[in-house]
DNA sequence: GCTAAAAGGTCTTGTGGACTGACCTTTTAC
DNA sequence: GTAAAAGGTCAGTCCACAAGACCTTTTAGC
């Protein structure tokens, strides 16, 4: 059975997606994400350009909001470009002020909404894992062990969780994990690898650890409950830039 | 913590909405939904440009592409209007068979997606429900029962349903349940209250029922395997008729 | 030190989609 | 018979985006 939510549901306003807003979205989502960390350099524009599919003048536009946000920095002549600035969450503070705090219940939310998902994704994974499918977990797990710059451990994090996505044979799953994560991303231009990174990272290694061996045995209840224990972590860690942020809080 | 794809998976090509998309897209959906049952009109394109937030030139581009699918029918005159054609399923038969086809894996992973998530929706309820969740649900189920046409029955599954995301005491869930609904909908432009739903009815009120004791009786693994059933037998629904599309393709 | 390449910065032009608003035509309730 | 309620049509305007050329700044490499 299909069901829904009444004629109202379906015809609300649409939203006109902007061309730049969508692009300075991408962008930013891809510098709270971790894909580019503080001091390093995004994409040429003219590369941006191929890999948005969008024209020159749409990446300019994008790229003159987030400098004005504060978040990147513009470097001219060779070896030039948009450099992400080391103290972005600073800068930002106000910008966060601004357009996070009205909507703090519904980051609770998301945040609820990711840990259940997850703890499904886990669980499904659990059940429907492969012999094959456990080799690219353990590879990112040792990876991550090893991982000695926050770069690589972020890239053994995400190689991890897509994994696990993969055990689930079903790329949809792995969409709408993505998906979940640029709508909390959005929400909180906060970095989410920077202060506090290391007992984030010890915890995190026992999770990811834990979670494996529960995977590997099948066992979807186990997996379901160490997942979503471990967003619950990261949950946390965001709540609590959050109540500094709302601490300084200008009057 | 939070996880990412890499650069390459924020960075794809953006998607331009185009506003008549947009609106097809929705009324397209409200149409496969239920919203609107054949015989029944569509809102004035004076009215729609109100609840859409567009002007009329979008609103009759859309619906011009509706009428030249063959979904609708507009009549002139007063009282006249957009109206679901009977036997628009037929109609558009052929765009099925171009559309739809290619992505069958698509859909049967999203249908997939579906039953995990509404199994993670019921488990949710069950966990979370206070005792004044229960009343809604109460009184879609003896609505469920003596609905009498296709209108009543299917407004009474959405009160239930509605019920159900509404005791997860978040939102959020709601709006993913529906997304995900308008996601399958908008690729099976078929009609889902149509033949055969007589039997789908009595297996459905069972499993309402069934649903509601275990949300009630709090036991959410119980709650999680009736849900996931349930929207099975839908996806089995959907899939009779693509296999009978199928059938009757041209060489 | 020169030079060329690689980057950002600036500009013009063209195009298509969408909004505004008015008006016409058909049907039908009263 | 008439007015209201609907779809059908049109012209004008605006704006975002695309395409492309060109300038300016920096620096790697010789």
């Amino acid at each position: 059975m299909l069901l829904g939510d009444g004629p109202t549901a379906s015809l609300r306003p649409v939203r006109v997606t902007s061309a730049v807003d969508e692009v300075t979205d991408r962008l930013l989502t891809a510098i709270a994400v971790g894909d580019f960390l503080p001091g390093e350099r995004l994409p040429a524009e003219r590369d941006l350009t191929g890999l948005l599919g969008v024209s020159r003048p749409t990446v300019r536009e994008a790229v003159a909001r987030l400098q004005a946000l504060g978040v990147v920095e513009s470097r001219r002549g060779r070896n030039g470009g948009a450099f992400v600035r080391d103290s972005w969450t600073e800068s930002s503070g106000a910008a966060v002020r601004r357009t996070l705090l009205p909507r703090w219940a519904e980051f609770e939310q998301l945040f609820d909404l990711r840990g259940l998902v997850e703890g499904m994704v886990a669980a499904t994974a659990a059940r429907r894992r492969r012999p094959e499918d456990l080799e690219p977990m353990r590879e990112a797990l040792s990876a991550h062990l090893s991982a000695s710059t926050p770069r690589e451990e972020q890239a053994a994090d995400s190689a991890f969780h897509r994994a696990i996505c993969a055990a689930t044979h079903n790329p949809q799953i792995a969409q709408l994990s993505r998906d979940l994560l640029t709508r909390i991303s959005l929400g909180f231009p906060v970095e989410p690898w920077g202060r506090g990174e290391r007992s984030h990272h010890e915890r995190a290694g026992h999770g990811h650890t834990a979670l494996y061996e529960a995977v590997a045995a099948g066992e979807p209840e186990r997996a379901e409950e160490i997942a979503r224990e471990h967003f619950m972590i990261s949950a946390e860690m965001i709540r609590d830039v959050l109540a500094r942020v709302r601490a300084t809080q200008a009057p």
